[in-house]
DNA sequence: TCCTAGTTACGTACAGCGTACGGAGTGAGC
DNA sequence: GCTCACTCCGTACGCTGTACGTAACTAGGA
């Protein structure tokens, strides 16, 4: 009896990355993998991630929409591609110092500068499985090498890997937020900082949120005052610290 | 001449908690932003983020499609008063027991089972308003007060609460990927996890990321086997006292 | 060399989305 | 009691992801 293999529309389980880029068979595709995932960065990166829908990304490569779905199966797919897309853009040549907590920094700041210039990134980042496209997993390696000179066990490591990755994907979600809503807002970014803060101002002023308000008072109030760069740096210290110590070596260095 | 005043129609800056809920004039509303919020909830617990429609949430509570838009003027605020109505679930009444770095653990822990009880929450927590909604201040409020034995100046606690608050979702995130994942697929959450294995072991296996392998296979390799519960206690711990450094106190204590 | 089977390309179609608009019914303030 | 803001909601528009069917094409096996 022949077996009743799955039909060729059925979806099947899998993952872009181990599907042959081209079937031997047919005649030869007229885009690649490479050219829209750069058309969807591009999208993405000038109308943000919810103008990158299939027709859209179709029509920029000058492809019927359906002839998408021959480059890949599922919407996710091409969320895929696009974060290996732009994985490409670190720099992974330069030599590491040695010093491994200067080596973490230029990485963590590789990683900042990467979300800043595709501020969708972030919001890819939750879904666990965009971390490992091919060309993240040579962040990852490149990471895990300048982490060498560290005695600590494997486990810790990684940990160490996920406290970096969080205090950086959570300190430009921040830095962006503001930006990135005010894409979808039906008015400015100007009105709505305006309106947002008239409403904390009165909620605080209901003296129900003492300490809350005291202490935003005390920091500089104001949301656009605070020094992001200055703020980053400074977990990013904390967090190589905490390492540091539970290494044996002491504090890094003050950079 | 009459000054030409926007429109009932025309979308006006503002904030859900500002727009008061009940206006004086016309018929009394059918429905509350409670009933509507719960009703949000519901649907999400179930279903996921993104079967919250406001059709489906509109049918949930017994009303037309258009008359949700009453109650809620876009989406988006649809899902601050989600993110207000768990916001409610905290339990901020019990003392705090005055030994700051274990209030707060406790605050955390809270965090974190809120938002495995709401695994859509942390999709939500990237947009920096969410945070602020009146029932959130609460916790925020609850947070800094016990920060009081703390010495530290305003900016740093509220780094802190950043640090703690980046640590927490992203524990959460990472523990509940696969699980919220498998939501959207069209396949079993067991395939796609044996998909991605073999994927990463090919890779691995290429060599051409020798530190990677080496380190997730001393870490015990399998994502199942991490305990998650001991990673998150310890990265919590490293980050308080990273900040229990600064402010001269020594580690904090065991726990 | 020809045949055939698998691929590529893509038009059409469907169910679902957020929400703009307009009309009918309601009840509080003048 | 008149008026007018407000509640309710049916209809409709433009958008989404993608299932399905068909036509053109080409590489592998006979």
């Amino acid at each position: 009896m022949t077996l009743m293999a799955a039909s060729g529309r059925t979806p099947r389980p899998g993952v872009i990355w181990t599907r042959p880029e081209r079937a031997g068979r047919g005649p030869r595709p007229a885009h690649s993998r490479a050219e829209i995932a750069a058309a969807a960065v591009r999208i993405a990166d000038a109308d943000g991630l919810d103008a990158v829908s299939m027709r859209r990304v179709a029509a920029e490569v000058g492809a019927g929409t359906m002839s998408l779905y021959n480059y890949v199966p599922r919407k996710e797919d091409l969320h895929e591609l696009m974060v290996d897309e732009v994985s490409t853009e670190y720099d992974l040549e330069t030599p590491l110092t040695g010093d491994w907590a200067a080596d973490v920094l230029g990485l963590a700041e590789q990683a900042r500068d990467l979300m800043r210039r595709h501020p969708w990134l972030p919001r890819m980042a939750d879904s666990t499985a965009y971390g490992f496209t091919p060309n993240a997993l040579r962040y990852l390696e490149r990471f895990l090498t300048a982490l060498d000179p560290l005695d600590l066990p494997p486990g810790t490591k990684l940990e160490l890997l996920a406290a970096v990755t969080n205090t950086v994907a959570g300190y430009v979600t921040n830095e962006l937020a503001m930006a990135e809503r005010a894409r979808t807002l039906p008015w400015s970014e100007a009105e709505e900082q305006a309106v947002r803060g008239a409403y904390l101002g009165e909620q605080l002023g209901t003296g129900k949120f003492p300490r809350l308000a005291q202490t935003l008072a005390g920091a500089g109030a104001g949301v656009e005052s605070v020094d992001y760069e200055a703020a980053f740096r400074r977990s990013l210290k904390r967090v190589l610290d905490s390492f540091a110590l539970e290494a044996g070596g002491g504090q890094t260095s003050a950079t």
